[in-house]
DNA sequence: GTTAGACTTGTTATACCATAACAAAATCAG
DNA sequence: CTGATTTTGTTATGGTATAACAAGTCTAAC
């Protein structure tokens, strides 16, 4: 995924703002100011971004600039399921499937740094039968793979070329 | 994975060591007092250990007690294949095959913190193929999962009966 | 055995990631 | 309105990791 690829990432945001807001009333859940727009800012690319880059954002807009503000913000995003933390990078994505129960699997690229969901219930399920086979009861999953992306992969043969 | 279970935990740790010799040996990479001694105290015990952890253990034993210390060592190890990073912990344990090229996948308890490795070829073979499908090149995997091992699932059903 | 170069370690400083603890303010239900 | 609950403000601190440069050590060639 290029910064400048097909998509029009405004769609993006509007619908993950639009599943938040049906989200958090459905579940009695407060998506205050602060709480919103750290979800826009995460929500800004497809790029995870780290605790204090948004900070750094939120601070430039008014609000608080102590570190607890954006980890309360994370955290409520997190627990209501609206953004992943990518634990290899220590930063925060948006998740484009906040209405479904499911795991967050990650394709990286290294390149660009854009991070790709994905899903794959072959995978949970062979992960949830050999954890089994150790005697293991699967409570969470990390998957983050990293490489090139399809558009750097492009770049990179054109490059060569 | 008990405390107490049925291996002799010496013999890991003397594999692993003489492994590591043969490695370094094979490789020309030199694996000198505190980089020995780094990977002997990570693999105490089956627990992934903090670097800052392992910065004490080495201070204890009149090594330097700044972080460079402790990341150079990691950072060799890591290099030579000789532990592994859990990025879901920020720690590091030692890895068992190091011999052989393989991913870090790992089943980690979240009651007694012990880490089990594991190889799993089908699902490596499928995460190359998903990732393929989205026009991605893999280049690394981040597998860790959490929840309960063999001997504390057992605990816990005691503790119920 | 001396010396040049490469590698390793020492040292200081700093940046980044995350949470504890308690006070103040805003919101909501009765 | 008021008391309870939730959210936010504030200060402080702990945990993770690296930059930059100096000093020491090892090794190979002379």
């Amino acid at each position: 995924m290029s910064e400048e690829n097909a998509h029009n990432h405004n769609d993006c945001i509007d619908t993950a703002l639009a599943t938040a807001e049906t989200l958090c009333l459905a579940q009695g859940q407060r998506l205050t100011k602060v709480r919103r727009r750290a979800l826009e800012l995460i929500w800004e690319s497809h790029r995870p971004l780290g605790a204090y880059q948004l900070l750094a954002k939120l601070a430039e807009e008014g609000f608080n600039s102590a570190p607890p503000t954006v980890y309360r913000a994370l955290d409520f995003l997190l627990n209501a399921g609206l953004i992943h933390k990518v634990e290899s990078m220590n930063a925060y994505l948006g998740c484009a499937h906040a209405d479904k129960e499911h795991k967050g699997y990650f394709l990286i690229c290294d390149e660009c740094h854009n991070v790709m969901e994905f899903d794959y219930q072959d995978i949970h399920a062979s992960l949830v039968a050999k954890a089994a086979q150790h005697g293991f009861e699967l409570r969470s999953e990390t998957i983050e793979l990293t490489g090139l992306c399809a558009d750097c992969r492009g770049m990179a043969a054109e490059v060569r070329a």
